[in-house]
DNA sequence: AACGTATAAATATCATACATTTAGCAGCGG
DNA sequence: CCGCTGCTAAATGTATGATATTTATACGTT
C-alpha cells in the first residue's frame, strides 16, 4: 500500500537529475558540467557522492571526465561503446556461444543491408566505399588484421539504414564476434574474401538491389561463420579450463 | 608506434582484475567479494578508489552491493537491464523514435518466434501459459496495467529460443518500447487484443508451427505499432517543449 | 620564434571520522 | 515455547580536509 521513501544513496538522485538535463535537452552534447565542487554545493552533499554519480554517468556513457586545467565533466556523443560492451559483458556472464551470437547476426544483418539499400545518401555510400578501400590498403601494405576495416565498413552499412535502433544491435553483436575472431589467426584468404564480398555487397546498395544485398550480406556471413564456427565454441577469448 | 603506459586511474585497474576473475570463472553469480576495506589493503589503494570501481561494476550489473550486516558486493546475475539502459540510454540521446523501435522489434521478434517454435521446452511452454493466465486475472480484476504480464510473455517466449543475444536484444527493445507505451493511456481493447494474440502465438509455438508464430507475431506487433506510431514521435517518456 | 617553466584549475587519491543500514543475537515477557 | 524489543557488530554511505597528478595557459628566457 505505501511506497519505500528516499531508498538510500544520494548519489542516484543526482544521476537522476543530470540524466533529465541531458534527455531534456538542457545540456547537449560537448556541453561542460560545472567542476565536481561546484555541483557538492548545488547539490548540498560531499564531493565523493557527486564523484559517484559521475563514475556511473561515464561508465554508461553520458558524460566524458577530462582532468587537469580546463577539465571536468563533458556531455558525451552517443555511441555504441557502453551498449556493446554491457552486452558483452552479460553475454560473457552468461557464456553465450559463438553460434548464437552467428544466429543473431544471420538474423540481423541481412535484412539491414537491405534497408541500407533503401536509404543509403550519397555519403554512406562514400563511406562504405572509403572503408573497402582502406581494408585493400591494408591488404597491400602487408597489414595481416584487415579487421578494423572490415568492421568500419559494417559500420557504415548499419549507419546507411538510418535506424539507431539497429545501428546499436549491429555494433555490439560485431563488437564481441570480432573479439573472438581475432583470437584465431587471421588466414590471408579471409582478407581477401571479404573484400571483395564486401565490394559486392556496396554494388548491390549503390543499385539499390535490396533483395541483392540481403542475399549476399547473408552469405557473407554463412561463410564466416563457417571458418570461426567451432562447433560451439563459448564467445570469449580466454578458455575456460576443462571443467568449467 | 608506441603505446601510452598507465592511463591515470587506478580505479580502471582494479575494474580489470574483478571483471577479469568474474568471466575467467573464478568469481560466479552469488559470490561474494572481499568488503570493501579488505579489496582497499589487498590492492593497495584507499577505500575511495575501490569504491569508484565497485560503482562502475555496480552500475554495469556486474555486481549487486548490499548494505548493511552480511551486506558487500556480490557478482550479480545475468540480466537484461544494463543491457536495456545503456540502449536506452543512447537512443534517447540520438532521439530515436518510436517508428526506429518499431521497425527493430518487427524485423527480430517474429523470427525469435518462429525459432522458439523449434526450440521450446515444455517449461518455456509453460511460463508462457501463466503468464497469459497472469494478464488474465489482473483484467478480470480491474487492473488496467496489462503491461507487465504482456512483457512477461514476451520475454518468456524469447527465453524459448534459447538464443541469450537474442534475448538481451528482445528485452531492451521491448524495455524502452513499454516505457513509450505506459505514457499513453492503456485502452481497455488493446490488452483484451493483446491476451487473445498471445494465446494464439503460443498455441501455434505449441504445435511447433514456426511460421505460423513468425506470422501471428508480426500481425501481433503490427497492430500495436499502429495504435502506438504518432507519425514518428521521439521515443521518451517526457515530451520537449515545442521548439525543442 | 622556440623552448622551458611557473601557475592555476580540475580531477584522482588518501586518511580519518561519522552516519546509516541491516542481520543476528540476547533478553524480556507472554 | 513463542514473539517482540532492542542491542550490537559489520558493512556500506557520506562528510571533511588534505595531498598528488594532470594539463591548458601564460610568462619568461634564450
Amino acid at each position: 500500500m505505501f511506497q519505500p521513501v528516499r531508498v538510500t544513496r544520494a548519489s542516484d538522485g543526482i544521476i537522476h537529475q543530470i540524466k533529465e538535463s541531458i534527455f531534456g535537452g538542457e545540456l547537449r552534447p560537448g556541453h561542460a558540467l560545472p567542476s565536481e565542487k561546484e555541483l557538492a554545493e548545488q547539490f548540498k552533499v560531499s564531493r565523493i557522492t557527486v564523484r559517484d554519480a559521475m563514475r556511473v554517468l561515464e561508465s554508461q556513457g553520458l558524460i566524458q571526465i577530462r582532468v587537469g586545467a580546463r577539465g571536468g565533466a563533458f556531455v558525451a556523443r552517443p555511441s555504441a561503446a557502453p551498449v556493446s560492451e554491457s552486452l558483452t559483458n552479460m553475454l560473457r556472464l552468461k557464456q553465450a556461444t559463438l553460434r548464437d551470437l552467428v544466429e543473431a547476426r544471420l538474423l540481423v544483418e541481412p535484412h539491414v543491408a537491405s534497408i541500407a539499400a533503401q536509404r543509403a545518401t550519397p555519403e554512406d555510400l562514400r563511406a562504405m566505399e572509403a572503408a573497402i578501400a582502406a581494408a585493400r590498403g591494408a591488404r597491400t601494405s602487408g597489414d595481416r588484421y584487415f579487421i578494423p576495416s572490415s568492421v568500419a565498413f559494417h559500420l557504415a552499412l548499419a549507419e546507411a539504414a538510418k535506424n539507431p535502433v539497429l545501428f546499436f544491435a549491429v555494433s555490439s553483436f560485431r563488437a564481441l564476434f570480432h573479439e573472438a575472431l581475432a583470437a584465431l589467426l587471421p588466414a590471408d584468404d579471409m582478407a581477401d574474401r571479404a573484400i571483395a564480398d564486401h565490394q559486392r555487397i556496396l554494388e548491390a546498395i549503390g543499385a539499390r538491389d535490396g533483395g541483392r544485398a540481403r542475399d549476399l550480406m547473408h552469405e557473407h556471413l554463412s561463410y564466416f561463420a563457417a571458418r570461426v564456427d567451432g562447433a560451439g565454441k563459448p564467445a570469449r577469448t580466454k578458455r575456460r579450463p576443462a571443467a568449467g
